[in-house]
RNA sequence: UCCCCGGUAGCUCAGUUGGUAGAGCGGGUGACUGUUAAUCACUAGGUCGGCGGUUCGAGCCCGUCCCGGGGAG
């Protein structure tokens, strides 16, 4: 993999990644899918999208299908046929989301299979093992994703564990060719933030993550930690904001910084009836749209507001008819990835700060306004 | 005409030895941030078919009428 920044726009910075696979324009937003899918859509509809790259989860994707059944694919981007690059997250998110069915050790994880509840063992090493046989162009260190709110004790001793399994992760990685990114964590301190930061570039990655957020914190709490971590990362290597996020906080990480983004948001809101738009959020699934003839979006050049109403698309959620999902994330998507070519233009023509300005204009229109 | 079942929330139904009503679905609203999520949470709806009676107290017991569904003739 190679970074180059092209342009700077104060701290928010337009760049490229260059894979055997692909190019990815910076910032850039990586749909999630967790199982070898990004949930409604085929790897077609995702890159008509403007999507460059996809996510996929290691501690899913071995309990199902299983590296065995993925290795006979020689890794994920034949098995769910899509070609662009693909980052997985270690599973480091799973200590965090699963901490009810999990145990940690300074070898690993031990979790409780949500399928079945048989135990399953993550450590740095296997974590490393899996990405690699998914054949990963992007590979995370395992790491512990910190519970919030956590004492300054507790991120700490969090923190300074994930530090030792990023060593390990480094170690077991080896020379193989694809990207090993860092992760950097420390809860809601600021020192601690410091502190990881600047022991995972003494490891020495190819790019640097943050994590450890949009964990329950507020907004503000979000972006100082942002403010405390990103001015210790090397220009020259990526930036990477795991799980953020809503539209707003993805602005606000972009003018910090920041060039990667995945959040589950856009593909499971649309599920959930909550589309995105220029002007605000609309929830199609109530009853103001019932007989809407409007699309969700006049503006919207999307497949679905080209071709369907509200109304119809509120009809679809309420049979819980699977076209409503599609079009819903279809939707979402397009909005996130219309968003972050606006971002790139602006950054690329210096201006920034009055496109967050008429950004935040525009969105806080409310719901009577978007309707 | 007689006999037997039913009649409780918009729908389908629970309601213990009588102690002033609940569920699921549906409706409405809200949440979802490296996916255990086509999920979850909250909420609004009922003179318990009508009228009498017994009782301190009736959705539950008694009488009668009305409306469904079966059966007999």
């Amino acid at each position: 993999m190679e970074f180059k920044v092209s342009q700077q726009d104060g701290l928010a910075r337009l760049g490229q990644l260059k894979f055997a696979r692909g190019e990815v324009d910076t910032p850039a937003f990586m749909p999630v899918g967790t199982y070898g899918t990004v949930k409604a859509m085929t790897p077609e509809e995702i890159q008509s999208l403007g999507a460059q790259i996809i996510l996929g989860n290691t501690f899913h994707l071995m309990l199902r299908p299983g590296m065995q059944i993925i290795e006979k694919f020689n890794g994920l981007h034949d098995y769910m046929n899509w070609q662009g690059p693909i980052l997985t997250d270690s599973g480091g998110y799973q200590v965090f989301s699963l901490a009810e069915m999990r145990k940690l050790t300074e070898e690993g994880v031990t979790f409780q299979s949500p399928i079945d509840g048989a135990k399953v063992f993550l450590s740095p090493e296997i974590a490393i093992q899996i990405q690699q046989t998914l054949n990963s162009d992007v590979i995370m260190v395992l790491d512990e994703c910190t519970a919030h709110p956590a004492t300054h004790e507790q991120a700490k001793i969090s923190m300074e564990l994930s530090i030792r399994w990023a060593q390990r992760c480094k170690q077991a990685h080896g020379h193989h060719p694809a990207a090993l990114f860092g992760i950097v964590q420390g809860g809601m301190y600021t020192d601690l933030r410091e502190q990881s930061a600047k022991q995972t570039i003494e490891i020495g990655f190819d790019g640097y993550a943050v994590g450890g957020l949009s964990v329950g914190e507020q907004a503000q709490e979000r972006e100082e930690m942002l403010d405390a971590t990103l001015p210790f990362l090397p220009n020259d290597a990526p930036r990477y904001l795991m799980g953020v996020g809503k539209p707003a906080d993805i602005v606000e990480a972009v003018r910090r910084g920041v060039d990667m983004f995945d959040c589950v948001i856009p593909t499971r809101n649309a599920r959930t009836g909550f589309l995105y738009t220029r002007y605000g959020v609309l929830k199609i699934r109530n009853s103001r749209y019932n007989d809407d003839m409007r699309p969700i979006d006049e503006s919207c050049e999307c497949y679905t507001c080209k071709h369907y109403s509200r109304a119809y698309l509120r009809h679809l959620d309420k049979c819980g008819e699977i076209l409503g999902l599609r079009l819903n994330t279809l939707h979402n998507l397009h909005y996130y990835q219309v968003l972050m070519r606006e971002l790139r233009q602006a950054i690329g023509e210096g201006k920034l700060q009055p496109y967050i300005e008429e950004f935040y204009r525009l969105q806080s229109h409310n719901e009577e306004t978007v309707a």
